[in-house]
RNA sequence: GGUCCCGUAGCUCAGUUGGAUAGAGCAACAGCCUUCUAAGCUGUGGGUCGCGCGUUCGAAUCGCGCCGGGAUCACCA
């Protein structure tokens, strides 16, 4: 790319210059502010202890330098500083023309053997799927394809926590209050009907401590003595002991679990090429940390339970086998590590996992540390932030989930309505209207998410729902189509393109080249997205992007044009404007509509 | 209390490997459809970048100390 030609050449120009040898590291380099003239910026102050002259001196030799040793450099201006350079309109015309028609622009081949292992969704079959997973399923996927687009081979895992005694609160009320209702019977999703009966678990068992504590016990002791944690537990027991009753009742209640959320994937677009369960692979972890402690990296206690001494660290010891012999999520964590590690020899691990959970990443990986495992340096957390609600964090138990089914559906009917209203669905099938509603629905809220930096948490109000004007997905999608049409009629009017030895020697009006200098950034973003684990940078590259060229579609015309150059021209921007569009929202998970 | 994260316009967010007058969207107001889709474009108003000190030619960005908010430190997951 021109920028890393840019610093070397700039480095030429110290040595030559000054007689420093420095690296490319030591000089600033950046894009030119929008109101200055010029491409690329180079700040010199760094280097006036190497010139020891000025910084207006300084900057005018190296711009000279430049502009006589790299020819896309037609000119150069010095302000302060600041060395603005100016690349020459050929030089721009010829990265459109010869890359406007690659498929693969921006993408680079595979070019890591290992593939990375990926993690991310990993819900509880005891309720259904809130706001935060989506938060957690629209960035995993994201992240899977900005991978791939810079040469990795990802492999998507999904670890299911099916077990464990919140499993087992919704198995105990289907027992109780259940009366053997199903899917099928109520009409209802399996995880919305398994979410129920979790949901009347706390209910009652919020009662159960309130009537205790009204005996005399404190808060404590009535959370361990309420009946129904203690018959929840004796489930959980029986589990272990593979009781047939209670494990049938487990196998038919994940079942709903798991219709229910493919279904909700299949909606939201995202998939896996694995799936773990808990249920089985907590024993392998059991196993590690039995060979740990007999290599003496772990410690035993009295009481038997088993754990990793952390102290020397900084941090604190850390249970990782119960003193009944039961494992603990931390067991079960350093289990799917090591399958994982054993089923891919993966170059890297990466969880999506909410940075509540930050701690235990740090420990994890201390503990593999301890067990001798080379491959803990190759785990990564991309760890993001909550999705609040107005009034705060959402809570399962005071009903202020914002449910993940509810949503999309809430979705597509404003979709429905917002379209409906400019009169865009009028000349659609049904089936091709409910197809658009629901791109431009799932679009809304892919968007709304995805643009947020992950690592901050963001807030979600459902009553101003997401707007469909402005930095919205619905924005990008439109522009989309826009393009779409606009090429529809180039199509058939006949215009082809033209001779590249005559495009190339065409003077760039602004707009045009402002635009084209944005083609080029996907590139730079596509990397940047992938070293940052942040589909935050894609869509703020994209919005960028369709922004500017809509401000390009407003002010030039494209087929009403009359040089008959210029118009090849335009429809080749907005060509690969379109392109990038689809290739950067496709990076995103969203899909966009060829018309709208 | 220990550790970690966050604090930028009324609201939601960019900008943070130190660089030029701190940017968008929403909301408010004012314009632009006999010309390629007005889910668009243009313009106006709106800021002690939480506060203070320091490092530096230069700090929203780095360091220290406060203030405010959040997370976490379980024989929960």
């Amino acid at each position: 790319m021109i920028e890393t030609k840019l610093l070397e050449k700039t480095c030429e120009a110290v040595k030559h210059l000054y007689g420093h040898e420095i690296g490319t590291g030591a000089i600033g380099l950046e894009k030119t502010k929008k109101e200055i003239i010029g491409d690329y910026t180079i700040v010199v102050f760094p280097l006036l202890k190497i010139s020891r002259k000025s910084p207006e001196a300084t900057a005018t030799e190296i711009g000279l330098f430049l502009r006589d040793h790299v020819k896309e450099i037609i000119e150069f201006n010095v302000i302060k500083g600041f060395l603005n350079l100016v690349l020459s309109d050929h030089f721009w015309m010829n990265f459109l023309v010869k890359n406007f028609s690659h498929p693969d622009f921006g993408f680079h081949k595979t070019r890591h053997e290992r593939p990375v292992v990926l993690e991310y969704s990993s819900p509880n079959t005891n309720k259904p799927l809130h706001l935060g997973h989506i938060r957690n399923n629209l960035l995993g996927f994201s992240l899977a394809e900005i991978l791939k687009a810079n040469g990795h081979k990802v492999v998507k895992v999904n670890l299911v926590n099916d077990r464990g005694i919140h499993i087992c609160k919704s198995m105990l009320a289907y027992m109780k209050w259940g009366n053997k209702e199903t899917p099928a019977s109520t009409g209802m999703k399996g995880d919305h009907l398994i979410g129920t009966y979790y949901v009347l678990f706390n209910k009652n068992y919020k009662a159960e401590m309130l009537n205790l504590i009204e005996k005399g016990l404190t808060e404590a002791e009535a959370e361990r003595q309420a009946p129904l944690i203690m018959e929840a537990q004796e489930i959980l027991r029986k589990w272990e002991a593979k009781d047939i009753e209670t494990v049938d009742l487990w196998k038919t209640m994940n079942g709903w679990a798991y219709e229910g959320f493919d279904a909700t994937y299949r909606r939201l677009g995202v998939d896996f090429d694995k799936i773990y369960h808990e249920s089985k692979t907590y024993l392998l972890g059991k196993s590690l940390v039995m060979e740990g402690l007999q290599r003496e990296s772990l410690i035993q206690k009295e009481d038997g339970s088993i754990w990793a001494d952390l102290r020397d660290e900084g941090l604190d010891e850390k249970l990782l086998l119960r003193s009944d012999g039961t494992s603990v999520y931390m067991t079960q964590d350093l289990g799917t590590a090591q399958l994982r590690y054993d089923d891919y020899h993966p170059s890297s691990m990466i969880y999506v996992v909410g940075n509540e959970q930050n701690y235990h990443f740090d420990v994890l990986k201390r503990v593999l540390v301890k067990l001798g495992k080379a491959y803990a340096a190759h785990i990564q957390h991309l760890s993001y932030g909550m999705v609040e609600l107005p009034q705060g964090k959402m809570k399962s138990r005071e009903g202020t989930v914002v449910d993940a089914d509810d949503l999309m559906d809430e979705m597509f009917k404003t979709a429905e309505e917002t379209t409906r209203e400019l009169g865009k669905a009028n000349e659609l099938s049904e089936t091709e209207a409910n197809n658009l509603f629901n791109k431009i629905g799932m679009g809304a809220l892919k968007y709304f998410i995805l643009k947020v930096d992950p690592k901050k948490n963001m807030l979600f109000d459902p009553r101003e729902s997401i707007d469909f004007n402005g930095n919205t997905g619905p924005f990008i999608q439109y522009t989309y189509a826009r393009i779409q049409s606009l090429l529809g009629r180039a199509n058939a009017a006949g215009f082809r393109c033209e001779d590249e030895n005559v495009l190339l020697q065409l003077p760039l009006l602004p707009l045009e080249k402002e635009t084209i200098v944005r083609l080029y950034q996907f590139q730079a973003a596509v990397i940047q997205a992938g070293d940052e684990m942040s589909p935050a940078v894609i869509a703020n590259y994209l919005y960028d992007l369709a922004k500017g060229f809509n401000q390009f579609y407003q002010e030039l015309p494209v087929l009403k044009e009359i040089i008959e150059e210029k118009v090849a021209l335009r429809i080749l921007i907005s060509k690969f404007t379109g392109d990038i569009i689809k290739k950067s929202m496709n990076l995103l998970g969203i899909e966009v509509p060829e018309r709208m």
